[in-house]
RNA sequence: GGCGAGUUGGCGGAGUGGUGACGCAGCGGAUUGCAAAUCCGUGAACAGGGGUUCGAUUCCCCUACUCGCCUCCA
């Protein structure tokens, strides 16, 4: 099956051919730790996990290697430890930023674990590679790339003739834009820093440029190198790092004489309702906020899946709703049909367990989930269990069924509720039933209301009944019926 | 100002140079005491204007509109 995957680089659905099949390298850019992920940061982590999957699938799980990285050294981060040791918080700043940088992957880690992203074969810190940081940056001043001034150290644009290339632009248009910071230790206007000194109290190395701390963009530069060597296939992230920062990532990389990514992929932004989530207008909310809302991670991923991953994807409540209904349907379907951890893995051993092709197809298309989740939907019209194995299998590819116990869970059991709210409802099942059995329909229906206001779905079967919480399922509506 | 993406039925959202996915909602039917849930069936779209073509929603150009990035937030 051949991926196609469109390339940043030349604008175009290109038939992707790894350097080494037998070692696919991937490179995304992490995020700088200082606060919880938002939604926004989950994205590209949701389209990056679902094409690691993908090539692992395609080249075998041991022939991907993923490498995403963690900032920790940045400006926000020190000004959030300031901020802490103003309020009180004791210890010197570089404790505070180690500790807030520790805790912050430790967020980082659970919430993404929970969107069902796997981890990366590799999770560097930029303070684990300034050595080679500060080796990269002093053989691009010997090559005459770079330049030393005032204790910064910065990229001479212009020496690069193919400054631009990724995004489009030219360095004489962005200055009459004049939207570059102008200072007096730079040349040009445009060049941009690889290093700058840190004053005693912020974190900082030293280097033969006195002590400071390295500029954003060279470590991706200098880990990529280190950990996937001097070519590799992919390279990705928002399409908000376009530019500058990949940009810059492959003027430093190049003219250290790496040839660098060959495939570079950017996925849209996120818009919550329609409008760009931003902390101004006030719709701005964390994966973790979600998460304790009740929103399962499934539904999170499933949601951020059904927009094609070069769209702006828009989070509205609605496909939310729309979202978690499917997968329930889909998991019910295979309870159904009785799949069950020991079921799926005896299918696995059995080598029963095979994907729809069509559905690779599409999928493998520039990851086209939208459209692997329409064809999962006709999937899901099969009626025996062997029938329903491709849909399975897919929920299980695209990270959507981490735990098959998850299709064991009945509806109730995935509702937490006191003990006092099946016993009541039970109880009102059963009044029902008897209504019913005398034909006094007013009496049946007024119970059936009653379960209904409370949002429990009330399925008549036969002659009985049983109940499931709905999706507005409010137990307290039923409060004082004890 | 610079750069880029998009505009498909009521809504969401794929795809294709010629028989117009898929889901939700709607409508019709089965079922039901009546409903719900479920099952079966079904109508409905390619921003506007030019061009290329035997033929364009699909390719090219223009216009309009929307959105994003370039600025702390991916």
């Amino acid at each position: 099956m051949t991926i196609t995957l469109h390339n940043t680089l030349t604008r175009k659905k290109e038939p992707f051919v790894p350097i080494d099949p037998a070692n696919v390298r991937m490179y995304l850019c992490g995020p700088t730790v200082y606060d919880r992920a938002h939604l926004g940061n989950a994205r590209p982590v949701l389209v990056f996990d679902v094409l690691y999957r993908l090539l692992r699938h395609t080249y075998g799980a041991d022939h991907v290697t993923y490498v995403r990285n963690f900032t920790d050294v940045d400006d926000k981060i020190n000004a959030t430890a300031l901020a802490h040791q103003q309020a009180g918080a004791p210890g010197t700043l570089e404790d505070l930023v180690a500790e807030r940088t520790d805790e912050t992957i430790a967020w980082y880690h659970a919430d993404m674990d929970a969107l069902g992203a796997l981890r990366p074969d590799h999770e560097p810190r930029a303070t684990e590679y300034i050595a080679q940081m500060v080796a990269m940056i002093d053989g691009l001043i010997k090559d005459g790339y770079a330049y030393e001034n005032e204790g910064h150290v910065l990229f001479r644009v212009r020496k690069y003739s193919e400054y631009g290339a990724l995004s489009g632009r030219s360095v004489d248009d962005m200055i009459a834009g004049a939207r570059v910071e102008v200072a007096p230790y730079k040349e040009d206007p445009m060049d941009f820093v690889l290093w700058k000194p840190s004053s005693d109290d912020l974190p900082g190395w030293d280097s033969p440029w006195g002590r400071g701390r390295p500029g954003w963009h060279i470590e991706c530069s200098a880990m990529a190198y280190e950990l996937l060597g001097d070519r590799f296939d992919i390279h990705g992230g928002g399409n908000d790092l376009q530019f500058p920062h990949h940009e810059n990532e492959i003027a430093q990389s190049k003219c250290a004489g790496h040839g660098f990514a060959n495939v570079w992929l950017h996925n849209e932004m996120l818009q919550v309702e329609g409008k760009k989530m931003s902390k101004s207008l006030g719709n701005f909310f964390t994966v973790r906020d979600l998460l304790e809302d009740g929103v399962p991670g499934e539904v999170i991923r499933f949601v951020m899946l059904a927009t094609h991953y070069r769209k702006p994807m828009d989070w509205t409540e609605k496909k939310r709703e729309e979202s978690s209904k499917t997968l329930m349907d889909w998991l019910h379907v295979l309870k159904k049909h009785g799949y069950t951890p020991k079921m799926v893995k005896q299918l696995k051993a059995e080598g029963q367990w095979s994907g729809d092709g069509e559905l690779l197809g599409t999928l493998s298309n520039d990851l086209n989930t939208p459209g692997a989740l329409a064809r999962m939907h006709v999937l899901a019209k099969a009626r025996t269990a062997e029938g329903l194995v491709p849909l399975a299998h897919a929920l299980e590819l695209l990270g959507l069924v981490a735990d098959w116990s998850l299709v064991d869970l009945t509806p109730s059991q995935d509702v937490k509720m006191a003990d006092w709210v099946p016993a009541v409802i039970d109880r009102l099942i059963e009044e029902r039933g008897a209504a019913r059995a005398a034909k006094n329909w007013g009496e049946a229906d007024r119970l059936r209301d009653l379960l209904n206001s409370a949002g429990v779905q009330v399925t008549d079967i036969g002659g009985s009944a049983t109940w499931a919480p709905g999706p507005d399922f409010d137990p307290a509506k039923l409060e004082g019926l004890t």
